[in-house]
DNA sequence: CATGGACATGTCCCTAGGGACATATCTGAG
DNA sequence: CTCAGATATGTCCCTAGGGACATGTCCATG
């Protein structure tokens, strides 16, 4: 239940709406932690209900912009130092990795050249996100320097990944001639 | 819903039972990609409704191994070409980053610390498997081959992660004396 | 003034996964 | 013989998440 104090988290940053909230979702955690706009009105909702949050304004088209309340702040600290971190990882790129040997040699070549740009891909947005922060372009703020820890990470493991499907090209499917082996 | 492939993908390396296959998930991927035994029997008895696992042999203690069927091959190379690869990560210890300035310096220090030993013991782990891998420990199989490749992608991933909770300690809360900010 | 498109919030249903609990079977130690 | 403990397979319930679909509101353009 990590959503749930997600947007605790943000929303200590400041007021904002769930469309804000959703943005900020697809743009920064999209490839960390997703959330679908359905779940964190529902969760906003919930929140309120509970006093962790209030609405601070409505504005145009129904807009509704939450506040974070005193508990709310309350909760996110205790989450952050209380509670276990769930370290938990579902990789499916990993997974398949297992049955590599299932794969003719030209498939898993041209899965891994795709795997290795994707990655990249992902790795170089991170690190141009990570250099207009280094410019001051979001400023200096506390709350922004955590960002450029999280970017940092993104960078991190993106490039690792790459890294690895690069690496993984360069593997044989079995052991090399070993004058031994099969004869 | 990849625990389905995944399991076909264990039975084509040869007929297990339930429990063999939930110790292999605990053991092998534990950190990777999580499953619990209840969702394994149950994922196990619909393969064999579907005809792409059979039942090869009951043992004692009612104990029931299964065998991958050709319809069962043919669906795990199926998912590994044809189904695009879910690049889903949801990782809590990067969404809690984001919200490392509401922390005090001394608990986010010690929060970092134990996250690095974590990641480091990990990756160790992995490095150890990795090594007896290489000394032949596991044979020369095309299946431990693309084992280690899994097992290559969990050396990097944690010690990336490991790298970089060490890096974070590193990190000043905000923007460090600079002669106009806060003045 | 009408209408397409962005903004904004939701409902609903289905599946995947976590985890507590239940049960049968066999082995080995005392 | 008994009983603890490992082996082995399940049931059940609850929550989280994915995703299709619905609706309301405002603005810019023609």
């Amino acid at each position: 239940m990590s959503l749930r104090h997600g947007l605790l988290g943000l929303l200590a940053e400041g007021p904002a709406s769930g469309y804000d909230l959703a943005r900020r979702f697809t743009e920064v955690l999209g490839s960390i932690w997703p959330a679908q706009h359905p779940k964190i009105y529902a969760e906003l909702n919930k929140l309120a209900a509970e006093g962790l949050v209030e609405v601070e304004s409505e504005g145009p088209r129904r807009r509704k912009a939450y506040r974070i309340t005193d508990a709310g702040v309350v909760e996110v600290k205790r989450w952050l130092t209380e509670v276990d971190v769930d370290h938990t990882m579902r990789l499916q790129p990993l997974l398949r990795s297992l049955f590599f040997w299932m794969m003719d040699t030209d498939e898993l070549q041209r899965h891994l050249e795709a795997e290795a740009t994707y990655y990249r891909e992902l790795a170089d947005q991170y690190r141009d996100y990570a250099a207009r922060k280094d410019r001051g372009e979001f400023g200096y703020s506390e709350q922004t320097q955590s960002m450029r820890v999280t970017i940092e990470a993104g960078i991190r493991l993106y490039s690792a990944l790459a890294d690895w499907a690069e690496w993984a090209q360069t593997v044989p499917p079995a052991k090399p001639t070993s004058p031994h082996t099969n004869g």
